[in-house]
Parts: structure tokens; sequence; C-alpha cells
DNA sequence: CATGAATGAGACTTCATTCAT
DNA sequence: GATGAATGAAGTCTCATTCAT
């Protein structure tokens, strides 16, 4: 949970802190585009699933973007940290690094579930795609400087690190919504067998 | 063209049997979705689009949602056919079909970027995700029939054909989006340098 | 009455034509100014009266603000063509042509009084006030013009044309408001004394 | 200025007197009006230009309309009180009184032009017009006095008074927001012009 | 006394859908 | 069959007013 206020949403007139507030207007935002979409995500409803009023929604996010973007921002903020707390990207060896991340990765929606799909939801429903593009250049170039990393180390085969990155890429997000969709599969395995493919397409033969 | 009514679109009443209609209509449909997004694709929009008064769209579907799916259902069936029509997947050994596929899959973006565009808008605001997973699994199961014939063949080793194929499909799709964001990318060889990443998964060491 | 369509304000879903319904919905519009006041004219409150849907009204008038523009332009075109239609202003000497438009002026509250009320309205709460000041800047000159030929003719002294003009308007918004809001007053004795007023002011001794 | 807190309005937490409190809100409420318009006059803009909180406003005033309205009869009253410290209504002749009046009229757009914006802003958008008629009842009766006055004297001929009150009144209104919005005008030979004209309306011949 | 967070009614506008022509 | 005028529900946003602090 983002924010720990969701449980008192009932009570009438609380007078929160504006950082409390936000929180929880967003959590309820989250929620709606979790469970119900983008279509059905309101102000009015998100208003209700806050506990809150629609005029404070308004009064503290200029408008529905704003608060789409913010939301955004939040979430994916606080999923890297959970993510960076979990994997150590520098003293490991590439090959172990991409099997924790991946591993890590498959754990994602069993317990954020909720922040992924709303994630998505905001990703493929906001008005300027030109941030996405450049967020997903980021991770690419990330992603590609720890292949490089790994042929330089001799670990590795040449291979085209873009390539690698969106394939890797591609697999990755395409697992989160598999799972998400099927949550019977075991994880862990799932994650393991997709590591072992992947770093066969990269390992020196 | 999906439809090869466009060029005619500006005839007043012209008398067309119920499939060209739909199919015109269907076409506005795409070209709407593409080029503005699903945003703006009110049925006023596409009707104008599609040379068409309102009335005629709601007269020939149910209601918005309708037209939505059967646009999908059609643009997809119609992908499907230009796929297969190129690709033999009976006669050649599985990675000469994997890799005419991948490189198949990759010209995609140039000749049919609006029907491509086209179906990502209707899949991220669609109400019933249920579709889409049942035309997911008819597709990995497709693959992973594929998956293991090249295990009998030989050509290919043990390992989970479930996870190659949403390795395979994820590494696809974000191929096809990468390819529309980037149009000065080769295409031909990203995918013969995707197809070798993925081939060196698969095959036997 | 500009349009004559309010009688039939109560059928459903009439089929007028744009003309026509343009005319009933700038009717409710002059109806709610003068009775109700800009304050209370909501595009409900007018598409209420008007016997319209509030869509309606929105579809016919991209925004308030044009509504409300067009309906003061319709309604001093209307006005004109009354005062136009009862004053000749070019054959007679100057003293009768100003006898004559203060006298007819008088009437228009006992005959015009929605809408003068209305333009009124319109007037003080419109967002460009620019429009006014030209608006007033013709007619101080279309007067002055008047008064210069009566100095010409000798029937008038020298004076200062604007301030006449100034004055004279003055004068006349003046009595159009008081005679509005009294109506007991005979309206042609009033424009009597005051035309006597004025051209004592302006004629030579 | 109507009241001198203006300064002061930075100032955090001031414990001032109901009457200070009120001035200091009344003027920020006149500056609003004369400077944004009756349109972006909301409470809370009137509270931050008059450098207090919204419940303050809310506390000292029942409702909006009760703040107008109270700010229209302060600014009435101070402006009567400018007027009437420097025209003498008794000692002088009629013709001389009238001239002084209106020579003072006319420098009131430059010293109070904000004042008198503000009092139009008002006068268009209140509720009730009721207290407009009584209000200028008032003014009426006190001019024909005066011009009655004038007419025993023998200064002035027979006319009707209450006719040539409108028409002075007129006169004058007019003359105030022509040279509001005519800033360049020479005030006092425009004001002199008017008296001249008006003054050959009234005297004997 | 004073604040400003919070509410909720209501304004404007868009649009899927209906139906007279 | 085809049109587009008309409807009305829903959405976003504003703001006068209330009330916990």
């Amino acid at each position: 949970m983002i924010a720990t206020v969701s449980a008192d949403a009932q009570r009438r007139r609380r007078r929160l802190s504006e950082d409390e507030r936000r929180a929880q207007i967003i959590d309820g935002c989250i929620e709606v585009l979790a469970s119900e979409g983008y279509r059905h995500a309101s102000l009015a409803r998100i208003a209700q699933v806050a506990g809150v009023s629609k005029g404070l929604v308004s009064h503290y996010f200029t408008d529905k973007e704003a608060l789409m973007e913010q939301t955004a921002v939040a979430t994916v903020g606080f999923l890297r940290g959970e993510v960076g707390a979990a994997v150590d990207l520098t003293t490991a060896d590439v090959p172990t690094v991409l099997r924790a991340a991946i591993r890590y990765a498959a754990r994602l929606p069993q317990e954020h579930s909720r922040e992924l799909r709303a994630l998505e939801q905001i990703a493929h429903n906001k008005a300027a795609p030109r941030l996405d593009l450049r967020a997903y250049e980021e991770t690419y170039q990330a992603q590609e400087k720890l292949f490089r990393r790994g042929q330089q180390e001799g670990s590795f085969r040449e291979f085209d690190t873009r390539v690698m990155a969106v394939t890797y890429q591609g697999a990755i997000d395409t697992m989160l919504a598999y799972l998400d969709a099927h949550p019977d599969t075991d994880a862990d395995a799932f994650a393991d067998a997709m590591a072992d493919l992947l770093l066969a397409a990269m390992r020196r033969p």
C-alpha cells in the first residue's frame, strides 16, 4: 500500500495534511484503475472510492490529467523503490543480476498487481505518449549497459544489445501480464525458466 | 486496406450491401483509432470519416462496444491472413519457419501500421479483457505446438514451451511497437537479429 | 416577438429547420435574461424555457458566449429594424427627426421591454467590452453628423457635438430604463417633454 | 481610498476591530470588482486580495449578496460624501450649483475610477433591482427640488422637473462612463460644455 | 478570533443513442 | 434504407458555504 489511510475513509470532514490527502486520493485512483479500468475512472468514482468529495480531488489536482500523471509518477517511484531494494545491480555478475531481476519482477504481480494494472491503464490512455517513449528509451539504455558489461566480462557472446533489450523487456512485460492473468502459475519457476531461456540467448556457446 | 470502399466514401447515399457498409464503417473506425486514438473515436467522428451518417453506424452495430469488437475481430483476421499467406508453417523446418515469421512480422508496422495501432487502441480500452486472454491462449498453443515439433525434430533442446511462447510473443509484440515508434530502424535487420537471439535461446547447444 | 415558435414549445422531438431552432433558443435566452437576469441565465434554464434539451443548445451554439453574442446581434438587428422603419432620418429637418426618434424610443419599453432588458443584461456581463465601446462610438458619430447638419441648416447654435451626443444618448438610455421601471408614465408626453428640453439645449436662441 | 488598511493587508493575523475588518474586506471587494469584474469576483479571490481568509469573509458577511450590497452602500455613501463636501448646495444660485456639481462629477473618474467601476459591476449583477429604483428616486427628488428653486428664483423657465431630472442624471452617468473609458479627454472642459448644454435647456430664454 | 480543508450543488460540455422525416 | 436533429446521462470543473482545528 502506498497510503495507509484507506481504512478511515468513512469519517467525515477529517482534517488531514496535504500529503496525506494526496496519498489517499492517489490510492483511490490506483484502486479504480486497477479494478475497473480507465473507462470507469471518473473523478466522481475515484473520489467515492477514496472516501472523499469530488471537489477535494479538484482542489488537490489541477485536472484529471494531472491526477493521472502524479499517480503514475508516485506508483513508478514506489515500485522502483521496491525493486531497487531487492536487486543489487552492481556487485554480482551480470547473469546473476538478470536472474534476480527476472525473479523479482515475477513476484510483482502477486504483491503489487494493483499498482501494475493501474500503471498500465494510465500508460495506455494518457494524452502525451512521448513520456512513455522517453521512459522506455532510458530503460533500454540501462539494459544495454548491463548487456555490454556481460559481453566485456566474457559471459555473453556478441549480439545487438538494442535488439536484446527490446526482446528482454518484451518478455518481462508479457510475463507480468501473463502471471497477473494466471495467478495459479508458479511465478518463481516461470521466472527461472524464462531466465534460462534469455540467458541461453545471450551466453557464449 | 481491409475495405476497398474508402475511395467512394464521398458519394452520397450509395446503395451498398450490408457487408460493404459494415466494411466501410469498420474502415473508418480503424482510421480514427489509428490516427486520433480511442479518446477521440466518437461515433460521430467515425461516421464522418467513414463518409456515413451517425444513424447508420448505430443501425449496423448494436452499440459502440460491438463496433469496436467487430473491428478488432475483422482486423485480427485480416492480419492473420496476411501473415499466414506469407509464412508456410508446414513444409520448412521450425527454425526457418520462425525466422520467416519474425521477419514478416517486422514488416507489418510499415505496411499495416494503421491496423496495428487500431488494434492496440481497442485492446487497451475495451471493457472485457477476456477475449484477449482467449485469443492469446490460442496463439500460445499454436506456438507451443511449433516449438514441440522443433524439439522432436531435434533442432531445439528441451525447455518449457509455455514459457518460451510467452517470451516469444512478448518479444514480437514489443518489436512491433518499437518499429512503429522508430520507423528509421532497418526492420529486416532487426528481425534477423531478434530471430538469432530467440533461436539461440531454443537451439540445442 | 422575434420567434413565433414559443407556443409549440411543449411538443417532443419536433424536427425544425436550423434557423427555426436557433430562433427558438435565442428567444428562450432573451426571455430568461429579461425576466431572471444574467445570473440565472444558465444553459439549462435557457433550454428549459425554450422548450428544448440542454444538448441542443450546445449543438447550435458553440458555447455560452457565442449564444449570448448571437442573441445580442439578433436583438439589436431586430430593434434597429423596428426603429428604422418608423423614423425617416433623411428628409425631415433635424429637430423633427430628433423629436420623432425620441418619441419612438420612448415607446420601445412598452413594446419591447423584453428585448431591451435582455440586451442590457448581455451588454453588462459580456467578457469583451470592446465591442460596446465600438458600438457606442458609431452611435456617437452618427448623432454628431446629425447635429452638424442642424448647425449648418441654421436651426442649431454652435456647441461641442461630442458632448451633446453623450448628453443626448445618456438622456435616451436613462429614459428607456425609467419608462421600463415606471410603466404608468405617459411615454409620449415624457418623450415630448424630453425632446423640448434637449432641443432647447441645442436651438439657436 | 475608502479603507486605509490595504497597506497592512500583508500582515498575518492582525487583531482588528470588527469595523476595520469589514472595511478591509469591502476594500478587497471593490478592488476585485474594479479590476477583474463581477465574473471573477469569487469570495476566494476577494479574500485573497483583502489579505484575509475565506472563512473570515463569511464570518462578517452573511453571504455573497450581503457583501455586495454592503460594499455598494459603503461606496455610494463614500462618493456622496466626497461630492457633498465639494459642492455647496445651498448658498449659491442654482445654475452655479449645477455647474459646480457637474464639474466635480467629471473629476470622479480620475480620482475614484475604482469605486465607480465597482459600483457599476454591483449594480448590473445584483439580484434585487429595487434598491436601485429607490436610490434613484431619492436622487430625482433632490434634483427636482433644486430645479424648482431655480424656477422660483427666476433663472429657469417652466419645464417638467421629473423629465429634466431623468435627462440630467442620464447625462451625468453617461459622462462618467465616457470619461472613464476615454481618460485622455479634458474632463473639466467636457463638464463645462455639458453644463452649458444642460443650462441652455433650463434657462429662461 | 481566525484559518483553510472539505463539501456538494450546479455550471458547461460531450456524446452514445433514439427516432421523425 | 438512410439521415441527422434531438435527447439526456455523465463527465469535468468551479465556488459559496460550512466546520474541525
